[in-house]
DNA sequence: GCATAATGTCAACACCTGTTCACTTTGCCA
DNA sequence: TGGCAAAGTGAACAGGTGTTGACATTATGC
């Protein structure tokens, strides 16, 4: 009976975790979860809840956490990796696009809390995403085309590819899971978008 | 007693409407609403809310309804304006974000609920939306520069668009209500980023 | 192998939830 | 002025909610 309680060594707090996950990509919002259905769905009686976490709220927070810690690690990857000389833009949008894919659930919660209806998660989240864009936008000023702008100018350009890339994370979501065309499509859109933000640069003079 | 229950000839539907509104501007997200609650805030009975919605997705499609028509609004407000010559961006984005804030409530709304828990509330606002970018690449063929652009093209580019204010409605909710100087500087970003919008579509030429 | 801390259980609590039904009040139109 | 439909009421329902405290089980380090 309380073999499958957790499953296969995995701890208990993880599937908290992964069980409120899966239910914020079936749809509901997180603060319409219940802690009894959670548990209930983890094979756990309600009052265990509280060995692992204080409140609701407290699993909310180790969700945004892990789940920025997960778009970190794709910036950190794609730092890595040696920059392709040709088609910069399109290979980064592919392998953007599969990356969030292949981490379905966290960029799910991401775009579903970020305007959700706890303040909390909400605010980190934006936290997250800021900090994301000015590393983004410190990246870009390493281009040899952008290292004369200013930090201003670098940050709005960054916050406009952001939203680009966040209109093409919301299609992906949104999209059957293995809708080949749809992503083909959604690649395109993003990479002419990103295309036409470049073409612009050189045009550029600050106010 | 019963003279408060709507308020002032307010009728009671639109009541119960505006008190979900502001739970939503308050931070709930809808499907986290109580009916309970909703009618007691009223001034009504639970059941009395039967008199007037179906269910409580009902009321949440007819707030996409409305807030939809909000929206509907200024577009067609804004094309029935004469085009100034000079500055045509900045006074755009600047009457767009005082839209915005006169109407904070629908706007609110729409961005919570966009990416809500509620199924059929997230699918009619995308429609919304995609309709709203629809009539602005159709709108935006009929500028000189862009006449000879492609349909797919011009969904791209106002795709791109609406992502940018999109972003900057985002912000312009979430700053204070009377914070002149965060007002200024949304405009300022929002205006430089259609700039560069603006700055590419010279350089483009379709694949 | 035993003590100890972590984890899970059980029963119970006070309360809130949506929805039903039969009934009363209100306001409008003929 | 009377009648009728719309709107509001109140009691009751079956069930779900978070959280409490005292107790049982499990596992881990000494």
């Amino acid at each position: 009976m309380t073999a499958r309680r957790a499953g296969r060594g995995e701890t208990t707090r993880k599937a908290l975790m992964d069980a409120a996950l899966r239910q914020v990509a079936r749809g509901r919002s997180f603060d319409a979860l219940s802690l009894r259905k959670l548990t209930q769905s983890v094979g756990i009686v309600p009052t265990a809840f509280y060995r692992h976490f204080e409140s609701m709220e407290a699993l909310g927070l180790a969700l945004v956490d892990e789940s920025l810690r997960t778009l970190r690690r794709m910036m950190r990857e794609a730092r890595e990796q040696p920059v392709p000389h040709e088609q910069v833009i399109r290979s980064s949008v592919t392998t953007y696009v599969h990356y969030v894919q292949a981490n379905r659930l966290h960029f799910h919660f991401i775009m579903r809390e970020r305007f959700g209806g706890v303040a909390t998660l909400r605010h980190g989240i934006h936290n997250g995403i800021q900090l994301f864009v000015s590393e983004l936008a410190t990246d870009l000023g390493r281009f040899p085309v952008l290292d004369r702008w200013s930090a201003g100018d670098l940050r709005m350009i960054a916050g406009l590819i952001v939203a680009a890339v966040t209109e093409a994370t919301d299609l992906i979501l949104n999209a059957p899971e293995d809708d080949a065309d749809a992503e083909a499509e959604i690649i395109n859109t993003t990479t002419r978008q990103l295309r036409l933000i470049v073409l612009a640069v050189p045009q550029w003079r600050s106010s």
